[in-house]
DNA sequence: AGCACGCCGACT
DNA sequence: GTCGGCGTGCTC
């Protein structure tokens, strides 16, 4: 009787994407349990390839059908002893990588940070054995009837409306005191002298946004009850946030931090953190995979955000990987979010989640302002209507005023001075812009110079931008309130925080600071310029970054949508943000667009695409876009679009990835002497919104 | 990926 | 007859 470790490979191929078995000999017996990296041989022995062990079974366990008919190779080697696989983590990294039609391994390379042997080894002498201090149960406040609590403790799903303002957190009032217990004998003596051991310090009342509070009170709940809570937030900014939060409530200790700016060694020891006692994980998309023992609760904030959607194979969302755990691991399950997306709306009209609101809550008052034109409507300086502008000069006197343009480059380019036509390059059509202010117009997309350009329309040769950066309004708003401080904030001069004092604040979208207490009135100035892209997800986009800046505001503070009328204006002033997402829902099941179907972009060769399409039988739903021939990676190769209902998900993704398998084994060599790798015949990437998403 | 196995053309 | 071309398939 020998002992059998099954192993998934570290391998990106499709072909190797299952288990493999290996002998494990006897010098490593002890040490190889679950969740070990290994080295093994592949292939003939010359080849050695890094494995994680996923279970370990005596040979006479194994299965017939799963039975290995040769020999057994050995391990090669055990790399550490330390478990860094968590068993469910790999679950989690199956059961994704499968929805993806994707391999696990690619999933894995998100989910386990590379070896560091220095965190290691500190787990390993002491970390394991750490048992932190107990959590005291904390209130999800603003809710009403304990709801948020009985959907944690319940392992239910909700939707989540934010607090729509920021929230004075403070610690939550001390537990009765416990009487100090009196040891008899030995120290006794000295007791009395001693101070008592002093009181952890009480956490400042700290301002944070609503959605913050809500989750940290929702987290600190969860580990009260000696459960783990993992929560993802979009970005950096967001993460400081939440971890400001939390440490009001809970004991540093608990709370791990996985995000993209941490190095490996920080991961790794947040990694093995998680794994030895209840904690909440937070962080960026990572934080959806750390293997937080006893799992309770997994929330996202703002899941709309575009950040949630990974960069690196298989592609899959947050949300989705959200969906999946919360499957396995029976946790609660909390969407977060002032604006709604279509995805949740969907869970929502489904009845797999539940809407929650918060209780009385004191909503931001938006008034839309439709468009005027410049002639008597507007100050003399800006895009502003009069109304507004004497709202935020009156508000300036009490505290900042938030300012929101949309980011230079988004709808930039350069108009006719006369007609306003848009100047498009002569050589290949695509948009001019000019990337200093008065230098030469250039083609954004081939970087074709146009010296000398005419507008077509109308002969004129002068341009002028379209867009405004923060700064040039920034300018102008300077002009207009001489004596307030103007502060500004973009993606090239990133401010977290502004002090509560009169200011305007002129920042771009998602860069706006937050301020204690809340800004005192809020203009969102370029909608309408943010509308004007084309996509499918624009509408939700705009109105997400809309509501994130309004809530930035101080309770009812007033929120000017400047030059946007008609349903977005509408929801915004009833702040009835799930109606528009139930209203473009709708529109896409009619469409067959995402997310009312899935979608799974086929590229490859014309013959590997059709048979891919061919084998999908009739899963699929409405019409199949394409397949169109696409020159990437290499010329001549198609992308097809096909669309299916969710209810085929499992087994679409399935047969595409035999497609992937069938189609890899067979390699192809590039035509034209030199022997060069192919791109492989056929890809698959599921739910890829970007098709739909052209600028 | 790599590397072995295997089935058709020019050679000692 | 055999050497070796690379197309095909497998990796515990």
């Amino acid at each position: 009787m020998a002992t059998v470790a099954r192993v998934v490979l570290d391998s990106p191929l499709p072909q190797l994407d299952r288990l493999f078995d290996y002998r494990v000999p006897a010098e490593i017996e002890d040490d190889c349990v679950p969740g070990v990296r290994v080295r093994v041989p592949l292939r003939s022995g010359a080849r050695i390839t890094d494995a994680y062990v996923v279970e370990v079974v005596t040979d006479d366990a194994l299965s017939p059908e799963n039975d290995f008919p040769g020999e057994l190779s050995a391990v090669e080697e055990l790399v550490s002893p330390v478990p860094v696989l968590a068993p469910e983590v790999w679950q989690l990294a199956r059961a994704v990588a499968d929805r993806a039609a994707g391999v696990a391994s690619d999933v894995l390379r998100l989910a386990v940070p590379t070896r560091q042997v220095r965190p290691e080894k500190a787990w390993l002498e002491r970390d394991r054995d750490h048992v932190p201090p107990r959590v005291t149960a904390a209130v999800v406040e603003g809710y009403g009837d304990a709801v948020i609590e009985s959907v944690i403790d319940a392992g239910g799903r909700a939707a989540v409306s934010a607090i729509p303002h920021p929230v004075l957190l403070s610690a939550p009032a001390p537990a009765p005191t416990p009487t100090p217990v009196v040891v008899d004998g030995a120290d006794a003596s000295d007791s009395t002298d001693t101070p008592a051991p002093a009181p952890a310090p009480e956490p400042e009342p700290t301002w944070v946004p609503g959605w913050a509070a809500t989750l940290a009170q929702a987290a600190a709940h969860t580990l009260a009850g000696e459960r783990s809570a993992v929560i993802a937030v979009p970005d950096f900014r967001d993460v400081t946030d939440l971890e400001r939060a939390l440490l009001v409530l809970v004991p540093a200790e608990r709370v791990v931090r996985f995000d993209a700016k941490q190095t490996n060694g920080q991961r790794a020891r947040a990694l093995l953190t998680a794994r030895t006692h209840p904690v909440v994980a937070i962080g960026s998309r990572a934080a959806v995979y750390a293997p937080a023992s006893d799992l309770g609760l997994i929330a996202l904030w703002d899941d709309g955000d575009p950040s949630f959607a990974e960069q690196r194979a298989p592609y899959v969302h947050t949300r989705d990987v959200a969906l999946v755990r919360t499957a396995q691991s029976g946790a609660a399950l909390l969407m977060v979010s002032h604006a709604r997306s279509t995805d949740v709306q969907r869970l929502v009209e489904l009845g797999w989640l539940q809407e929650v609101g918060p209780h009385r809550a004191r909503v931001p008052k938006v008034v839309p302002t439709a468009h005027q034109t410049n002639a008597d409507g507007y100050a003399a300086q800006a895009r502003i209507p009069s109304s507004a502008w004497r709202a935020a000069r009156e508000a300036s006197h009490d505290g900042p005023v938030l300012v929101q343009v949309s980011n230079p480059g988004f709808g930039t380019g350069l108009v006719c001075t006369e007609c306003g036509e848009r100047a498009h390059c002569r050589v290949c059509g695509g948009p001019l812009g000019s990337p200093h202010a008065g230098s030469t117009p250039q083609c954004r997309f081939c970087g074709a110079l146009a010296a000398g350009y005419r507008c077509p329309t109308c002969g004129n040769g002068k341009l002028k931008p379209v867009g405004q950066g923060a700064q040039r309004t920034a300018d102008e708003l300077g002009r207009a309130f001489p004596d307030t401080r103007i502060v500004v904030a973009d993606g090239s001069r990133p401010i977290d925080e502004v002090p509560a004092r009169p200011a305007v604040v002129v920042a771009t979208r998602g860069a706006e600071p937050d301020v204690a207490g809340g800004y005192a009135c809020v203009l969102l100035l370029d909608g309408e310029r943010m509308l004007a892209r084309e996509g499918l997800r624009v509408q939700e986009d705009v109105l997400r970054i809309w509501a994130n800046a309004a809530a930035k505001g101080a309770p009812g503070a007033p929120v000017y949508l400047v030059g946007i009328g008609g349903k977005l204006a509408n929801a915004m002033a009833l702040w009835r943000l799930d109606v528009p997402a139930h209203d473009e829902l709708t529109d896409r099941r009619e469409l067959f667009f995402p997310p009312a179907v899935r979608v799974a972009t086929l590229t490859g060769t014309d013959e590997a695409v059709t048979g891919a399409i061919e084998a999908l039988g009739d899963a699929p739903v409405g019409p199949v876009l394409g397949p169109v021939p696409v020159d990437d990676p290499t010329p001549g190769t198609v992308r097809a679009i096909v669309r299916f209902p969710y209810g085929h998900g499992t087994e679409v993704a399935a047969t595409l990835k035999a497609e992937v398998i069938r189609r890899s084994s067979t390699r192809r060599v590039v035509k034209g002497g030199a022997k060069r790798r192919a791109a492989p015949a056929l890809r698959v990437r599921m739910d890829d919104a970007e098709p739909f998403s052209e600028v």
